[in-house]
DNA sequence: TTCTCTGTTCAACTTATTTCAAACAATCAC
DNA sequence: GTGATTGTTTGAAATAAGTTGAACAGAGAA
């Protein structure tokens, strides 16, 4: 089912470290050092975790110089929003019925 | 951060057969026999995650005899839609100056 | 070019999760 | 009562994921 595939991608929030990313991410953008200093993290660990986000188009890059900027994208969380949304309001419609035991 | 802590309330969303479960229970109400026939995981899985969920508050219970029936709770997926919605718009109205670097 | 700085990739290690069989509890049917 | 069914809990093994130092690549400065 599409809505199966569609939560699966929520798991990009399991870990920890990716939610406090994004959590900084969402009030400016910020280079890898920056991250590096904000959560005590070491390079290679942030950068992983970012390119986990980037996979997921849940982060876009700008490099400058010789930094790598990196910032939200909206939309993309609006879009996951509306997934949890869809699921809500799909259990609200369930049939009250019980399936039957065998 | 309060945000912090509500992203990570997603990570219940992180394992496979988890959204599996709740896809299947958000069409209607099924008791564990029903899931481990419909999903091919053992029992004690299947109570495994069941239990996880029902610790967040995901779903109710409701004994029927020898059964015990499983619904999702509407209400905490709207609930979890809002802290991504929410995320969304601080992301919007995010600076987008850049912190400089050191 | 050479040096420094920023960031990524790699491979091994560590840690956390998931899964399973077995044991246990509770309910129903007989 | 006994036996069968449904479901949870426990503890160990298997699996997956995160973290790390070292090696690597690229951009800017001297």
């Amino acid at each position: 089912m599409l809505i199966s595939t569609s939560i699966d991608r929520l798991s990009i929030f399991a870990d920890p470290l990716r939610t406090e990313i994004i959590r900084l991410l969402a009030d400016e953008q910020l280079c890898t050092c920056h991250l590096v200093d904000m959560t005590g993290a070491r390079q290679p660990t942030i950068s992983h975790h970012l390119k986990i986000l980037r996979d997921a188009g849940l982060v876009e890059t700008e490099a400058v110089g010789r930094n790598t900027y990196y910032r939200l994208v909206p939309e993309r969380l609006e879009e996951y929003s509306g997934i949890l949304l869809a699921l809500s309001r799909r259990a609200k419609s369930a049939s009250k019925e019980r399936h039957p035991c065998a």
